[in-house]
DNA sequence: AACCCGGAAGTGAG
DNA sequence: TCTCACTTCCGGGT
């Protein structure tokens, strides 16, 4: 049985007590989708206001969705916001619109962020003459509308500035190089984790890495769009001045053809958010989060640590009986409720028998590869060593694994021939440390001992996503 | 007793 | 079939 879709956030229970998941049973069976069932009414109730396009407006249509003018007018630009009956009344119009074999209405009652989330595969399933086309066209339908949003000028929703939420640098740049993630950075990054709040699928990984580094390029502030600019996107938009063909089969065919290959997951995750890099890259923009754009970080967001930073970063703070920042700028967090936060993993991860020490086993697991460290003396308390950017920037863990014991191998022999490195010499969380050269860390303070990744490891680990630091690390 | 550690083997998805 | 990112189990330390 295939996993479902993993989980938004958003689509969490909400926190309750410490401990609990309102409502939910400890464990589900498998296959029950809790990411197909979100709450739509408690997203839309923290979010709407924020989102609130009037139903009404639509975007002019872009250039590579002349069928969107044709979209039911009761639907909004974004299909994460549609309801059930918005996903009902889509589907009838796709039949019409791409002459397509009737849709069994059961198998997709959900809503339109639950809708995003299936995947080819799953549209398929449900659909099986006609899912990849209905997958495309949402594809379409939600990269189109982040474009224009990206081409949108700031937008208010985002809690930009003054915001009550310390959009810390680094929130998402959580780590190391977050110091010197520039100021507007931790805006995107903070907006795009917190509203990609991903957990899942997708590009989470790839969403956040869009923030802060990569995201230099455009003002960051328009980026974060908000949802309620997208209406007036359609100015900037694609300047497409196609005329609005009619969608038909043909059209369909194209969109079966086209879309996809540039998204990585089926998944279009970020509720609100549409910048979410990964999930969106435009075709048209320039904006690249990553250089090599083909690449698809395999990380869907499934990754416990993209989990943990959408956690931390949820702009409503809604996770922090969970798990809640101790100081973002060095990336220090605290789990709060170990057992409600494996809980949390589980569910996202279905392992319903997830619990805080198999979670902190995984936890452990980043140790070797500089991802964590944990902070000594602290209980539940633990240690980003890259920022979300690097983090994202790291192809796979194996890699970094390895390339790490590549370089550190003539370093290990030198150890065993009594070299200085011998000492266990506190290895800099990648450049956390120095990017924040004021750092206070924690870290520093203490010799992360054992903790510290073996010698093997530790030397450039980090070269990998290298900043600025590095020669000094090991020195 | 709770937490933490890391080895080893297993698992599921891609 | 292979790789990856855990997951599961476990013995041991603090």
């Amino acid at each position: 049985m295939k996993l479902l879709p993993p989980i938004q956030i958003s689509q969490l229970p909400p926190v309750s007590a410490a401990g609990g998941i309102a409502g939910m049973e400890p464990r589900l069976p498998p296959g029950i989708s809790l990411p197909l069932c979100p709450d739509w009414a408690l997203w839309r109730a923290q979010y709407g206001p924020s989102m609130g396009f009037p139903p009404t407006t639509h975007p002019p249509p872009s250039p590579l969705l002349d069928f969107k003018t044709h979209l039911p007018t009761s639907l909004v630009s974004d299909p994460r916001l549609w309801s059930r009956e918005d996903v009902a009344a889509f589907l009838r119009w796709a039949e019409r619109e791409f002459d397509l074999p009737p849709f069994d209405m059961d198998v997709f009652q959900m809503n339109g962020k639950a809708l995003c989330l299936l995947t080819k595969a799953d549209m398929g399933e449900r659909c099986p003459s006609a899912g990849d086309v209905l997958h495309n066209v949402l594809t379409m339908l939600v990269r189109d509308y982040s474009q224009l949003q990206r081409c949108l000028p700031s937008s208010p929703v985002t809690p930009t500035r003054p915001s009550t939420y310390p959009l810390s640098p680094h929130s998402h740049p959580p780590t190391p190089t977050w110091t010197e993630t520039p100021p507007y950075a931790s805006n995107l990054a903070s907006l795009m984790s917190a509203n990609s709040v991903t957990l899942s699928p997708a590009p989470s990984v790839d969403s956040q890495s869009g923030s802060p580094s990569h995201a230099t390029d455009a003002n960051q502030t328009q980026v974060y769009k908000s949802d309620s600019d997208e209406d007036n996107t359609h100015q900037v938009s694609s300047g497409n001045s196609s005329p609005p063909a009619t969608p038909t089969a043909l059209a369909a065919q194209r969109l079966s053809e086209v879309s996809v290959k540039d998204q990585p997951s089926p998944t279009l995750p970020h509720q609100l958010m549409p910048l979410t890099p990964g999930t969106f890259r435009s075709t048209t923009t320039n904006r690249e989060f990553f250089p090599n754009d083909s690449s698809e970080p395999n990380t869907n967001g499934r990754l416990l640590w993209d989990f943990l930073q959408q956690l931390l970063n949820d702009p409503a703070q809604r996770y922090q009986h969970y798990i809640s920042w101790k100081s973002r700028e060095t990336g220090v967090f605290k789990i709060v409720d170990p057992p409600g936060l494996a809980r949390l993993w589980g569910i996202q991860k279905n392992h319903l028998s997830m619990n805080y020490d198999k979670m902190s086993r995984a936890l452990r697991y980043y140790y070797r590869v500089n991802i964590l460290r944990k902070v000594q003396g602290e209980r539940h308390c633990y240690q980003f060593l890259r920022n979300s950017i690097e983090l994202k920037n790291i192809k796979n863990i194996s890699s970094l694994r390895h390339q790490m014991r590549i370089k550190s191998e003539p370093e290990e022999e030198r150890t065993l021939s009594g070299s200085p490195e011998a000492e266990p010499e506190v290895d800099m969380p990648t450049d956390l440390s120095m990017s924040s050269m004021n750092q206070p860390s924690e870290q520093q303070q203490q010799p992360l001992s054992l903790h510290d990744p073996p010698a093997k490891y530790r030397s450039h680990a980090y070269n990998l996503v290298k900043t600025n630091q590095e020669p000094e690390e090991r020195k």
